[in-house]
RNA sequence: GCUCCCAUCGUCUAGUGGUCCAGGACACCGGCCUCUCACGUCGGUAACAGGGGUUCGAACCCCCUUGGGAGCGCCA
């Protein structure tokens, strides 16, 4: 019984955290942490905490904290604990600084900005990195009129070792690191200051970050050994780049998670592509969610930065879309057909079920945006076609659909091989023996345009009286 | 400038000293399939940044160079 009491304390529960700024949206490369955190988290069955960072008073927008969640829900990142906001934790950051100068590994800083200034110029004039010197270290006495920052107090030697999950051992030397400031002169702490008490208070386990944080790595373990703490593990996961290899930014549509949304992309094919960028399990290129979080380990993770490529995004989207029931299809195709103006009365009206207009489309379309545009005309009537199409396949075919009406009309069931062979016979009589003569033409008439899923199929979704009426309004197009 | 990180096809990557004249995927190019557009399918072009070591043997280990990135704030 003893033995098991050891397992429990030594095999911690895994307790991973995303914690993002609200000064922006919610981005590709924070998605992509994220889910390294949560994956992380959902295979240990540990849990994932979410956490806000919005100290920055003067960035932070209650809209982008909106987006974030919205986006998180969307995606399917669920967290266990949270949203924490670190502006509702003031007391307690207020609490462990007033620790840390009582225990003197904090001190009170009175140097002006433009005396810092002064000195960070000399310094790099000298050729040396800009640093705070400590002047301030042995002060004992107040500076009347001035109100000072706290810096924390670093150790000058030796060095401190970073054993990053995906790095491997990162060293730095303790002189390189300077004593920073962990509160502002208006009594506020800094961002390295409230991730530390945070991490900590939070019991996290493993810190999944950008590794534009790796720097900051060695003081944030400094600082928790000077508060008695256990530092956490490091794995920081590299960034990702635009397509042209260089900082993804709003020129890349590097945008909103939310934006790949309404562009029609499946949250799966979007975790699937995000989590490939960077990391590989064999050749496999597909991954349900489970897969993910079965398969991912941290470890594993690339240490280099990757480029976005939407060409591959796509593809994995259009995967997805392939491997979706069609019931599911159609109930995640329905919000893109209302907001491509088809209701869903009108679907319901019209007795053409999404879930076989979604199967006939799912082939040939690449988002869900691609494919409620698809299926638009099966419940819309087509307005006559514009331009070339109209001329190129129209045109003088009265004939051609009236002989195709009759034939249809005398059909005694309604089902596609059916219809093929009407088709057929009309391709022998009308078309020299080619499909390709005849089917156009009736592609156009009835939906509209000269792209559709195979033309039995299509009508036999439609529906006999819906394709004779369409076929009876499109010879009043053919001149 | 200083410190830290990184480096396989255009892109994402497999590869952890021999089985690699380097495998898969996206994209691209060609063939097949075909009623349109797609899907699918078959095939093709295409990479170990450079230089030194270590070793019988290096894409894999070490060093240097080059190139990219990050940090050096009373931003996060």
């Amino acid at each position: 019984m003893g033995t098991r009491k050891i397992e429990e304390t030594k095999e911690m529960t895994v307790r991973t955290r995303f914690a993002p700024s609200p000064t922006g949206y919610l981005h590709i490369g924070g998605v992509r942490t994220a889910l390294y955190s949560w994956l992380h988290a959902r295979q240990h069955g540990g849990v994932f905490i979410l956490r806000i960072e919005d100290t920055d008073l003067e960035r932070s927008t209650a809209e982008a904290t909106a987006a974030i969640l919205e986006g998180m829900q969307w995606l399917g990142l669920d967290w266990d604990e949270g949203p924490f906001y670190q502006m509702q934790r003031m007391d307690r950051y207020r609490e462990v600084l007033a620790g840390m100068l009582e225990a003197g590994t904090a001190y009170h800083c009175y140097c002006s900005r433009e005396e810092l200034e002064v000195m960070r110029e000399e310094q790099r004039a000298r050729g040396d990195k800009p640093r705070y010197d400590g002047r301030c270290r042995h002060r004992h006495e107040p500076v009347p009129g001035i109100s000072p920052v706290i810096r924390f107090r670093s150790p000058d030697a030796g060095e401190t070792v970073v054993e990053d999950l995906i790095h491997g051992t990162v060293r730095f030397q303790n002189r390189e690191l300077d004593d920073l400031v962990i509160a502002r002169s208006d009594g506020t702490p800094t961002y390295n200051f409230c991730v530390v008490v945070d991490d900590w208070d939070m019991g996290i386990t493993q810190v999944i970050r950008g590794d534009d944080h790796l720097n900051n790595t060695p003081r944030q373990i400094q600082i928790l050994r000077a508060l008695g703490a256990v530092p956490p593990q490091y794995a920081h996961v590299p960034m990702i780049l635009g397509p042209d290899r260089q900082k993804l930014s709003k020129r890349h549509g590097a945008v909103s998670v939310l934006e790949y949304r309404e562009d029609g992309y499946l949250p799966e094919a979007l975790l699937n592509f995000l989590v490939r960028l960077g990391w590989a399990y064999g050749d496999q290129e597909v991954f349900t969610r489970e897969e993910m979080v079965a398969a991912f380990r941290i470890g594993d993770v690339h240490k280099a930065a990757s480029a976005f490529n939407p060409e591959k995004l796509l593809w994995l989207n259009a995967q997805h879309i392939q491997r979706l029931d069609d019931s599911v299809l159609a109930i995640r195709l329905q919000p893109y057909l209302e907001a491509a103006g088809v209701p869903e009365e009108r679907i319901a009206a019209a007795g053409i079920p999404l879930p076989a207009v979604a199967a006939v489309l799912r082939d040939r379309a690449k988002t869900l945006s691609d494919m409620a545009a698809g299926a638009r005309f099966f419940y819309d009537a087509p307005e006559s076609p514009q331009g070339k199409d109209r001329e190129k396949f129209l045109s003088g075919q009265e004939p051609l659909l009236r002989m195709a009406m009759a034939g249809l009309a005398a059909l005694s069931g309604w089902e596609a091989p059916a219809i093929h062979a009407v088709l057929q016979q009309l391709a022998e009589t009308h078309g020299g023996g080619k499909l390709g003569k005849i089917a156009q033409p009736l592609r156009v008439a009835v939906a509209g345009c000269a792209v559709s899923p195979p033309l039995d199929a299509t009508l036999a979704l439609l529906g006999r009286e819906e394709t004779l009426a369409r076929l009876d309004r499109a010879a009043g197009w053919t001149t």
